[in-house]
DNA sequence: GTCTATACGTTGATAGAC
DNA sequence: GTCTATCAACGTATAGAC
């Protein structure tokens, strides 16, 4: 794995992957996701990841066809990991528990892999055009397979009837704001940077208020 | 006012207003928030900024000094604009009315200014050196202060012991949420816009589950 | 005040030697 | 497979005519 984005097969499809390409690769994604990370994609510049890598930046355009090509990678990179991330949330489980667990996962998420969440937002603010190639039939369907779960639990009476969709995004929004704000957040609280147990504390929080609000009692209560 | 964010005097320091001149700033500052707001600083070009007001590039070097003098102007009155907007919350208040106005007001904000929230968001994910000579002390007794009346609510038992620090990121993340990544919450529901009324039913919801995860029960109920 | 012309670095991308 | 040399296009910024 890279570093913080585990790269496996991000390559452009159907190359060998000798040992040293895989290296190179891996070592080039790792730096482009810091670029774009900070800067988008259209602020980004393969001259400064070259540097950054060590490498002439005639490699980059041999490992990855174009800029574009290394940024689709970078991103293909990412939706696999948070596919491989959350498989949660089905219609058996207990509403509290898995509620919080999603909340837990995703507030892991946003503490192990700011950089992935940062380069997202960047992608979805500014449209999101590259990401249509990903998401495709499965990606709505997840949604609203999701929704159905909440909605099931709602019929059911486990919880209060409240719009599966914008809990959802309550959950998303609340959760990632601690990856793509922590500067912010830094300099308002007066941090340098955001600890584990900072994210321990903002997951318990929202766990507690967001099951309350659901008329849901915590798991361990 | 300019269009989405109001333009106030947000010029260089220290030069005459004319009507020509005041008339080009703004639509300058207009066409800067378009590009600013979709591909961050460093991916935007005044070139583009430039061919989109229909003026020669070398205007906006004249109105302002250059590239970066445009950005904070344009950052400048995103943040007049939301300091004119948030005065509320105060210890007196009632706090399930205050808090569900201010839901309401970030989102109602969130609404009518999307691209200031998204200039906003891509400077603190890029990092946020540019917000530092806007951030004074000012800013940090800001927050302290709302954080307090929080704590006063609890102290007075009126919601539940919950980290006022956290409770503000709550807000702050679940309501910008609809104006960051409307691009991705029109993508998953099928949506090509959010409408007014999307914004009231979300807003409707934050309050519903915030207030009730507060331990507060809604003013008209 | 306004705009044309231009300076000069950086960009993404490629050709071709090794 | 790897890297040096180079290209044309675009980046910001400015000089100077009007």
């Amino acid at each position: 794995m890279t570093f913080d984005v585990p790269a496996h097969s991000a390559t452009s499809a159907g190359k060998p992957a000798g040992r040293i390409r895989q290296k190179n690769e891996e070592a080039i994604i790792k730096a482009a996701e810091e670029e774009f990370a900070r800067h988008g994609f259209k602020g980004t510049s393969m001259n400064t990841i070259a540097q950054t890598v060590g490498l002439p930046k005639a490699n980059l355009h041999y490992y990855f066809n174009n800029k574009l090509g290394l940024y689709l990678a970078v991103l293909s990179n990412i939706l696999e990991l948070w596919d491989s991330t959350f498989n949660t949330l089905t219609v058996d489980d207990d509403p509290a528990e898995a509620l919080a667990g999603y909340i837990r996962a995703k507030m892991e998420f946003s503490r192990r892999y700011p950089k992935a969440s940062r380069i997202f937002a960047m992608e979805v603010i500014s449209g999101g055009e590259c990401l249509s190639q990903f998401f495709n039939q499965d990606y709505q369907s997840w949604f609203r397979g999701r929704a159905a779960v909440f909605q099931a639990w709602i019929a059911a009476g486990k919880m209060d009837p409240i719009d599966p969709v914008h809990l959802i995004f309550l959950l998303w929004g609340s959760t990632q704001h601690y990856a793509d704000f922590a500067s912010q957040i830094c300099r308002v609280t007066g941090r340098s940077r955001l600890t584990k147990q900072d994210f321990a504390e903002a997951g318990d929080n929202l766990v507690r208020i967001i099951l309350k609000g659901c008329g849901l009692t915590p798991p361990t209560a």
